[in-house]
DNA sequence: TGCGTGGATTTGTGATCACAAAAGCCCCAT
DNA sequence: ATGGGGCTTTTGTGATCACAAATCCACGCA
């Protein structure tokens, strides 16, 4: 009986390795809000015809994660105040309810494993490194949210995180404090509690939090 | 001054166009759950070529509408007992807060209409007509959330409506009493009333009502 | 110096083709 | 009857090309 029709080894498909770095990009904050691609430039950054950098292009403007002009130009998204509020509270609805159901899931590795993550997120913010304090953060709540085991929520998360990540870069950038990450502690106290009112709080907290550096 | 670059009756992209289609078919449960397609039919079928179709499908299952294995081969979701909770979940996740935000904006004349929608929607019962019923039950919700003014919570929500119509014909397939909406009639009382939490709760109610169906 | 306006260039779209792999299928051996 | 083997057909993938539209840029006019 053959259980994988695609080994691990195998190459995989044009289109999706494409799709896969444009979308590591574009979630860490490598590209900065507006930037235009175009599909013979993606082709030739990644040594492939139009066709798979059509299909990965297409894939991720249907996520959010790029928008399109009514003539076709793909650019990453330049995000209104409102839009941004509406994704941070789309955040704060998904994931509050993530942090729920991996509650009762989560033991003592998981974490352990939070806490070494967050120990790499306070060197980030020690370097100015923004692109791996957003990377290191998004990996922090991941982690956390898997145990809910509740595929289509945490779709539903990354897809948002996808679309304010060019944005997200340019609001970190621009942070002068090097605050500790707060909020992340509360929820690692709430965890070891048991306390889900305390960690459904601290979660919402923590995802809002972009907001306030906003409003200044 | 060119305000339009394209003009209302120029003809859509052919990709687009595709799209459309398809996604209609599969929100309103045209097509039964596990259904295969092909992209030569599909092209054949809208009279295209492989390309606008290729396209298509890739943006389908990009926001879950269909689904593709390992081979590339692509159908309409069948979705197990957890998803469907998963993606009820959601609904009420987002959809109360969409009709929360809605509330303070909803004035007479929409009322009014969610209440003729709301007799559309009897007739579709009465009728045993489930396509009708699903179309028209989205579009009472649609309206409503419409006022919310938050495009991307209500993109979310229609992307969550896409993954489960397959799966809702499906259930309202073998939905034997004709019963009346009952959950709008209270989701209209509460817009009357200014009443919040009465609003939260008939959509969270309405929402996870399908659940209960599927629990049998 | 500012600003349209022309052509040259870039860019997305859709069609077609070659290719490899997957799926279907039929027939035969057990 | 049933399961496997080999062949045929179907199917997705990626490359390439023609075409039209959008964009860009520089030139010349006011």
């Amino acid at each position: 009986m053959i259980l994988s029709p695609r080994p691990a080894d195998a190459a995989p498909a044009a289109h999706d390795r494409v799709y896969r770095a444009l979308r590591g990009r574009i979630m860490q904050g490598d590209l900065p809000p507006g930037e235009g691609l175009t599909l013979r430039g993606i082709g030739s950054e990644y040594e492939v015809s139009m066709t798979p950098a059509r299909e990965a292009v297409r894939r991720l403007v249907a996520e959010g994660a790029l928008t399109m002009s009514s003539s076709g130009r793909v650019s990453t998204p330049e995000l209104s105040n409102e839009r941004i509020e509406e994704l941070a509270a789309l955040r704060a609805l998904i994931e509050v309810e993530l942090a729920s159901r991996a509650l009762p899931r989560a033991h003592m590795a998981l974490i352990e494993r939070m806490q070494t993550i967050n120990t790499t997120i306070a060197e980030a913010v020690a370097h100015r490194d923004a692109a791996s304090y957003i990377r290191t953060n998004l990996e922090f709540h991941r982690t956390l949210y898997l145990r809910a085991q509740a595929p289509a929520m945490l779709a539903m998360a990354e897809t948002v995180w996808l679309q304010m990540g060019p944005t997200m870069r340019a609001l970190y950038g621009r942070l002068r404090k090097t605050e500790p990450p707060h909020f992340h502690r509360l929820i690692i106290a709430a965890l070891r509690a048991g306390d889900e009112p305390g960690l459904r709080l601290a979660v919402r907290s923590d995802v809002t939090q972009g907001l306030r550096m906003l409003a200044s």
